[in-house]
DNA sequence: CATGAATGAGCGTTCATTCAT
DNA sequence: AATGAATGAACGCTCATTCAT
């Protein structure tokens, strides 16, 4: 049992490593198998295709990512330092799992890839609900999630992927700036 | 020579669409030689490469996009009128040309292309100027532009590709609303 | 073991067969797949390239050569006796191995491969030594190994494809007769 | 009229030239056009086919080569005396004409032309009478002639060959071991 | 469960040849 | 005669997937 889940683990470990660096179409499936120290063969007792595979790292990083939003239990907050503390914290995942990110990236904007359906995790409802009441109570502008998730998370992926890139250099001031930019942005009044 | 623009612009416009809707590793040449109604052997008497195709594509887009920022003459505005027109400005040409947006996100996000060198285009410097003097005079907050690039056209590509793939229907009300936050966001007290 | 060993000296002899026959560049890889009734894309498993293949079949086929050339042990002969007998082997290696004899020519005239060095086998050595002594003593005159190699090897492989082609019939006492006249013509005195 | 032949001449000389620097199947006839200032299209308008232009080479560099044969007019000479000096311009000929002689050879070993019928050009007549007489009355050797055309012209061509690609550096007093070799092993007694 | 040899469709690219101009 | 854009078959090679062992 733990051996099974083991090589399925292995196999996942490396093919986010190899995807994040290769691209999903540099990354042959004998490589994945190679760096994974199995064979290419037993890849598809685990997982039905390559696309199966990568829809289940998806699947996975977005249960991890949802997990880390958490961190300091934003949802016992108020509205607005609620936001803030899940800015930061989407943005120290980003930033502290580059081959997620990079991973995340590519899956998001691949066309193959575009049309998966994503509903919102259920882990992440407590937070849902949170902004839904700050947004009835007039604490923060009212905008649609997805909207309201480009402003927050997607900003983050984007900085994050430069700071991993070392295009930037964000120390903690400049973010602190920036969470005060976001924030005071959708702050009403 | 009206002849040899006319199938080489064909071709680039053929590209353009066929990547934007497969992607890049799922667009063989031949496709798209099918779809411009040219043979595929010619678009290698135009292109040296699919790469150089594709570079060649991305710099064309860079360019008509700069072009499109100036709508409006934001250079001359202040400082914050001058960034509400040019986030507009973006938005409304990703929005219209949702080609040329999922092209240019998916060029930015492939590895393959990652390590290309972005210098601004040069038509684009009176705006980086007006920025620059902007964050001299206290105005706007002092952040890197790759970081303000974000803030802005990170945002308004990210929103244009939701309502092209209209899972948000933003409404000129909605715009306004998100504008005000950029901007307020941006703005020093 | 046996089966991989099996199918990779298939690939080997089918191309030295096809090479020899239709030329370096007139044998597509799928052809010798097909003749030696494999799929394309196995061949790929065992050589790098069809570069690596054909340098492959080069490598093998000179030690064939070389150990032919020992047959008679004419490392135990006097000088000039050796040079006959070597002589003498070497043109039985050509003429009956017409394919490898057409393949050791394209190989050695293709401009492709114009540059690749070529030490002397190092089982070969023995008989560089005898003649390198024979020379000292002055039994066979002083030229350099290359000039020898032509006066000797390089007519033998020469008179093989006339034999081969049919465009002459070489019976023993005729190559008695070409035998002395290189000795005769190397000999000192 | 004049016109005509320069363009036609200038094709032969830059394919003769490319054809030896690249191989024949690494010369595209567009750089032959392009090497030689014509349109691609005006080729055919010339020769019939890529094939047929190789073989109006292979004549003319025939023609040029009898030709020299004749330098001193060995037809005048002993026989013993007239090998020797044909050989000499043999090996002149080929050492001075790189790129006819590396044309040559790949044209003599390429599978695809080795089925051309070589009939001895005419004008070398008096030579070859030459030789018949000199082997009736006994003073050469009694080997056909593709025998003896080996053991001149063949070895000529060899170390021709070597003496370009800088293997092997023969100056004079080595020629003359060279020769002395040939004609002593070609003599009779 | 596990291997890795084997398949074969598909890709990017080349180039001899043609033909409208 | 001359051009060079255009064609399209063919090539070397890759890789997701299968299957005998």
């Amino acid at each position: 049992m733990t051996k099974v889940t083991d090589k399925r683990a292995a196999i996942l470990n490396t093919a986010l490593e190899q995807l994040a660096i290769n691209g999903f179409h540099n990354t042959p499936m004998s490589l994945i198998a190679k760096e994974a120290g199995v064979s290419a063969g037993i890849i598809y007792h685990y997982f039905e295709s390559k696309e199966a595979l990568i829809h289940e790292l998806y699947r996975e990083i977005k249960v991890k990512f949802s997990a880390a939003l958490f961190v300091g239990e934003p949802q016992k907050l108020s509205g607005i330092e609620s936001l803030r503390l899940v800015w930061f914290n989407a943005y120290h995942f980003y930033v502290s799992h580059p081959p997620e990110t990079l991973f995340l990236e590519q899956y998001e904007n691949s066309p193959y890839f575009r049309y998966t359906v994503e509903d919102p995790d259920s882990v992440v409802i407590p937070l849902v609900e949170k902004t839904q009441q700050a947004i009835k109570e007039g604490i923060i502008v009212d905008l649609p999630f997805s909207v309201l998730g480009n402003l927050t998370f997607g900003v983050a992926m984007s900085l994050a992927k430069q700071q991993i890139a070392k295009r930037v250099n964000l120390d903690e001031e400049m973010l602190e700036k920036i969470a005060n930019a976001i924030v005071k942005g959708l702050q009403t009044a």
